[in-house]
DNA sequence: AGTATTTCTTGATGTACATCAATGCATAGG
DNA sequence: CCTATGCATTGATGTACATCAAGAAATACT
């Protein structure tokens, strides 16, 4: 577990590297992200404070995702090796599993209104430190599609 | 680990179930799925032989999900506890969260017929075994459309 | 076997969101 | 301070899929 500083816009990880690091933030904020084959960026996962970012692909496989860096960052490094060996935090995976089950359920059943409406309930302090086009990427619209339901929700107060 | 068996049809948890069991599939079909406010089904996963199914909500929370049996089958039982206390299959748990990080991937990154085509691809022997409009449902699309997808790609042949 | 029920398909229409294009604003860098 | 670049918004149009409705085919039930 090696502490490291990262500066904003630094790539901690590319599609297809095979070592699989595992990042712990203790401040500032990481986001992993895949490119589909149109050239199109889509978030898979905001990393502020006290996250795990990781790629969950297995071992000796090539990732998927990239990662960076959206604020100046302070992390914690292992390998995926070194945390099985010294057995990993049980209770962090579980929170991770419940997690990643809530975006695959948002993702099937909600609409983009609805989305966004648990988004900001769930990650109230993600939303003022990104673009809102990153918002977007991770719910899964477009920037103008987002636009328009703050617009409308916003006159319904 | 209780083994027990299972008549197709029979329900093993419902929303709101407190009681978080793990099932291991040693044969046949279980399904974990979940009922929209339009009363929709979506199902999150199909469970067939040596597949893990279980609800991700965290220990002592209601659960999220339904889960069934598609087929007669055999499973193995356990609580979350009990796989706590005797140190779980962390080789399987990677599994699951390179599963679902799949899974949030395809649903964010690709049309409806790239993921049947991802679909027929890594569960080439689940096709066989449920009715299409399952498979709908796991893609996330209705039977009609994807009723259309297939009827297109058998043209292209 | 015969009826009921579910499943699948096809067509017509509707809608949520994407795409494209233009404009105003903010932010960053020299 | 001024310019360049990125960001957010708005309107017009396009499209992938949903919804609705009907009929055919498969399956289950007695």
């Amino acid at each position: 577990m090696k502490k490291i500083n990262v500066k904003k816009g630094a790539v901690l990880q590319r599609i297809g590297d095979i070592s699989s690091k595992v990042f712990l933030v203790e401040s500032g904020l990481l986001r992993s992200y895949i490119i589909d084959d149109k050239g199109k960026e889509h978030i898979y996962m905001f990393g502020p404070e006290n996250w795990l970012v990781a790629d969950s692909c297995e071992p000796n496989t090539p990732c998927q995702l990239f990662i960076d860096a959206l604020e100046d960052t302070i992390i914690n490094v292992a390998t995926k090796e070194e945390l099985l060996k010294e057995g990993p935090d049980l209770t962090a995976l579980l929170r991770r599993l419940d997690t990643m089950q809530n975006r695959i359920i948002m993702l099937m059943s909600s609409n983009a209104k609805k989305r966004y409406e648990h988004f900001t309930k769930t990650y109230p302090n993600i939303i003022q430190r990104v673009p809102l086009k990153m918002v977007a990427s991770y719910l899964g619209i477009t920037p103008e599609a987002l636009s328009r339901i703050r617009n409308e929700l916003s006159k319904k107060k």
